[in-house]
DNA sequence: CTGAAAGCGCTAACAC
DNA sequence: GTGTTAGCGCTTTCAG
């Protein structure tokens, strides 16, 4: 009923563990004999090498942590997918932890990753107040941020870039023709997001002498029901818009539904775009207008990254940015 | 630069490394003097007891697994929730493997389980197939099935009453007056659910009289676009329906955005009911009439389940049922 | 090519 | 109360 080890499988064999040992990471150094009643004996008795034994040698675990703040959000669940098929390729485990964004709990997962050991962390978890950053540090353990990044310390990240994005997004809505555009965006001082998305609003509007509508803007966070109320705040304030950029798919959608109750048409009287191509974004009704973010590829290659870092102790490049893309559908239409 | 050890802090401290092994389990064995210091030496040089070699004796990891076919649906993404609250309550970590369906992929992280030693298994994977149970017995690791169950092997698991939830769904829409109606189901040959929740349709279909419906069923595989198409060759041959039952609000979603391209209106000439009560059901326009399932509890109770099996070595109920219950929105209407 | 033995960091007897 | 020591299962010199 318990687990065989390698002195069971020795005996098995009639060898010395350190042959067992050899056949399981140089194969080649053992004679074919020997090595055939070892593989043998492995397969009967179901032999696994003790992974506890081995981090207490290798001072490794073989696995990556992750740290998200939502994990009930088709963003973070695409990259979760990037992650992991890259983790497949490197051969680490993935260890997930969804911190709702709790601050206790994200302390207490940096806790669990120490103590486990795990050869590196990405850290999605938007903000990175120096709280966090003072305790990963202390941990010694490799860190990579995901769609955010650290101004102030040197920490590699891999992100898009949010104000040209959001550019793209307002210039389309522009070119479009509309002209009262106005924005649902994420808070400026907890998120990392928040500020160059609103900059490349605004900066579009300036271009295109819009500037009047630069503070057409209302925050919501992170939720659907929040963007639905945040709408509802915007267009009682501003019947004019014909037009939102949203700084999410979900507030897009919030956004549309809270229209939909009010009886305005979308795309025909009021358009729409999102930001991120979730999942969703084709299954809504409209599908949504949004900006493609590579959410998949986000992950990935912060784990690439990672392992980079984690390997040779440093990584090419800091900061690096993929690209984003425009995605037309149905929530928008010329004015 | 290197991770501080036991004997790191016995030697700051001027004590023993049992000393410090005592403060770190038993503290109230230890004179209060030594204590502080060596508390103090913890402090100050960040040590974390290292979890290999705490693993090498306990020969316990203290981490759950988690094996779901697709992480992309909010459906494991509340299960993940549910069960990391309760791995949290009883210390544990957890460590999710999102198999995508892929079979290979699947046995490939039951050797990452065995290796990495999780003290127990929950798996949320569909069919357990005698492949996957063989290799599942053979690293004697104790497991929970959620959301499905063997009836060849005697495996604890926690579900719900699919045939049961199935027959409140059609009802509701034979209360509402409706005679034709359609279901689209998953496959019965893959499926866990697929079965019940067809029996479920027919028995309500058949004790209201309506047996002619029972054949008016087309299948899809987990995803919104087969839904879709599912529901194009379920209206074609079938005009007369003015209700369907879905058994996931994904394929409601898939048929009413089939139906919004046909000019169809729902509820206003088709009423559609889904399954599961995601959050997305709440979001889509219109909001979806479902049976909601205790997602969230599911996934707690199976890790508590998981926690009972793993530490005394057998569960006091083999299966267990959770209660489903019909939430009534916008997406279904009287006939 | 193969075996003996040291040691990774920690806990748990076992002495004192 | 506290220190010494024997392992937990494995890899890796070091001899032979």
């Amino acid at each position: 009923m318990i687990k065989s080890t390698i002195r069971d499988v020795a005996r098995m064999a009639q060898v010395s563990i350190s042959t067992v040992s050899r056949v399981m990471n140089t194969p080649d150094s053992v004679a074919e004999s020997k090595r055939n009643r070892v593989l043998e004996a492995i397969e009967k008795l179901q032999y696994q090498p003790n992974s506890f034994a081995r981090g207490l040698i290798y001072k490794k675990s073989f696995t990556l942590g992750l740290l998200i703040p939502d994990i009930e959000n088709f963003y973070y669940t695409g990259i979760i997918r990037g992650m992991q098929d890259a983790c497949i390729k490197f051969g680490y485990s993935l260890m997930i932890c969804n911190t709702d964004r709790d601050k206790d709990r994200l302390l207490s997962y940096i806790d669990t990753f120490h103590e486990k050991q795990v050869d590196g962390i990405v850290f999605a978890s938007d903000v990175l107040y120096p709280e966090y950053y003072e305790k990963l540090v202390r941990t010694k353990i490799p860190v990579v941020l995901l769609s955010t990044h650290s101004d102030e310390y040197d920490i590699p990240c891999v992100e898009i870039d949010d104000e040209a994005a959001a550019y793209d997004a307002v210039k389309f809505l522009i070119e479009l023709g509309h002209r009262e555009i106005g924005m649902i965006g994420f808070n400026h001082d907890n998120s990392i997001s928040g500020p160059p998305r609103y900059e490349g609003f605004a900066r579009a509007l300036t271009e295109a002498g819009l500037e009047r509508n630069v503070g057409k803007i209302r925050f919501a966070t992170h939720r659907f029901e929040h963007a639905y109320d945040a709408a509802h705040e915007l267009f009682t304030d501003y019947p004019e818009l014909t037009a939102v950029f949203c700084v999410a798919d979900e507030f897009a959608m919030g956004v549309i539904s809270y229209l939909k109750d009010r009886n305005v048409l979308v795309p025909g009287q009021v358009s729409v775009v999102g930001f991120d191509n979730l999942r969703m974004a084709n299954m809504f009704i409209p599908k949504l207008t949004t900006i493609a973010q590579p959410i998949y590829e986000l992950g990935y290659r912060a784990a690439e990254k990672l392992h980079e870092l984690a390997t040779t102790g440093n990584v090419s490049v800091l900061r690096e940015r993929m690209a984003h893309k425009l995605i037309v559908r149905e929530s928008s239409r010329e004015k």
